[in-house]
DNA sequence: CGACTTTTGGCCCTGAGTGTCATTAAGGTG
DNA sequence: CACCTTAATGACACTCAGGGCCAAAAGTCG
């Protein structure tokens, strides 16, 4: 993973998108999101502002790392789910197993998603992000239901997978014992109970 | 309703809520929502461009109008609710109260949720409104239930709530001929049968 | 009219984001 | 080694959103 072949010629970037996460992250845990500028970001990881935004489109992107990328892997998961489960049951096994970071990376990715849930400017800028994610559910239900993606069916399976996720996440990050799979579980099993 | 009694005391204010509105969508239309200062709009309106943000906290509220006050609609068409009915079929039929606009209503309506859902800082923005329109049927829910408001099954009847009737939107948008009102009843019997 | 109250709008500042462009740091070639 | 090509850097300048501050404006009331 994460093999950017740099091209060899030219001159070489300044930084990476690790390190500015890292230096990022940190300002932020002292300062907050919204007291922290891109200004002391930039120079904490001694590359000048107009570079940071050549790796970030914005200041509210860092957070996110490299969101997009573990969208294909979304994609591929989605793939490989077995022909012979319920389309319901596949694509919500698709959405745990998504969502199933071992116990090292969880650490990192619950700092991650304390900062974005809790911040308003960051929350408000998750849309665009869940907005793709929701995307890639809707073309897989549409391809098993040989619908259009942009039917009302996929659109409504992307809306409400992401309406799970995002319940069993609210949870999560308020109580710090509690297992986020089980809370995505649960919360389509509350759901699949309330609908009777 | 909307009976803002002014204090008859003091300098009366040079524009109201429903003026800058207008000029604003007329200005959106015109040129679109990003290349539309917020100067220009001011202008438009006759009014200094300081003395808007007094009536509007950004940009991005403008389109919104006073949702705000919509929200104790909600509140009350939810406490309105037989008592009789399944829950979540109260829920349903709130929340298609609450987007049963008039004949007349309806075209602004369309207008403006067209244009949130098309501009990609207003789908972000919107994100902040949404969730005082989850809490408000979280509370409900979690009242119906003896539960905590930031229970897990309160706040995912929220989500799902919001996702059913963003499916619908979208649909809706896209489609000049749908009707609203019936696109969130298929959304959520799309969902029930989906989930068998 | 004068006192009081409330809003206006001008001024000025911060900070995000973008276009432009000369400079820099590589690799490759003769 | 000198030179060319390539690609990234970073400085400068600009626009625009948003907000603090405050004197001036425009009402009401006694």
């Amino acid at each position: 993973m994460d093999q950017r072949t740099r091209p060899a010629l030219g001159r070489p970037g300044a930084t990476t998108h690790e390190q500015i996460e890292e230096a990022a992250f940190r300002l932020f845990d002292e300062r907050g999101f919204a007291d922290t500028t891109v200004e002391a970001i930039a120079e904490a990881v001694g590359v000048g502002r107009r570079t940071l935004f050549r790796y970030f489109e914005s200041k509210n992107d860092i957070p996110w790392g490299r969101f997009t990328d573990s969208l294909d892997h979304f994609r591929a998961i989605l793939a490989d789910t077995p022909i012979d489960l319920p389309l319901h049951e596949s694509v919500h096994r698709a959405v745990l197993r998504f969502n199933d970071f071992g116990p090292e990376a969880a650490a990192q990715h619950r700092r991650r998603m304390g900062l974005i849930l809790s911040t308003p400017a960051l929350q408000a800028h998750s849309v665009l992000r869940y907005a793709q994610w929701r995307a890639v559910i809707a073309e897989h239900v549409a391809a098993r239901l040989s619908l259009d993606p942009g039917d009302l069916l996929p659109v409504t399976v992307g809306h409400v997978s992401l309406a799970l996720a995002l319940s069993a996440y609210e949870f999560w990050l308020a109580h710090d014992d509690a297992d986020l799979l089980e809370l995505i579980d649960s919360a389509m099993t509350g759901l699949r109970d309330h609908l009777r």
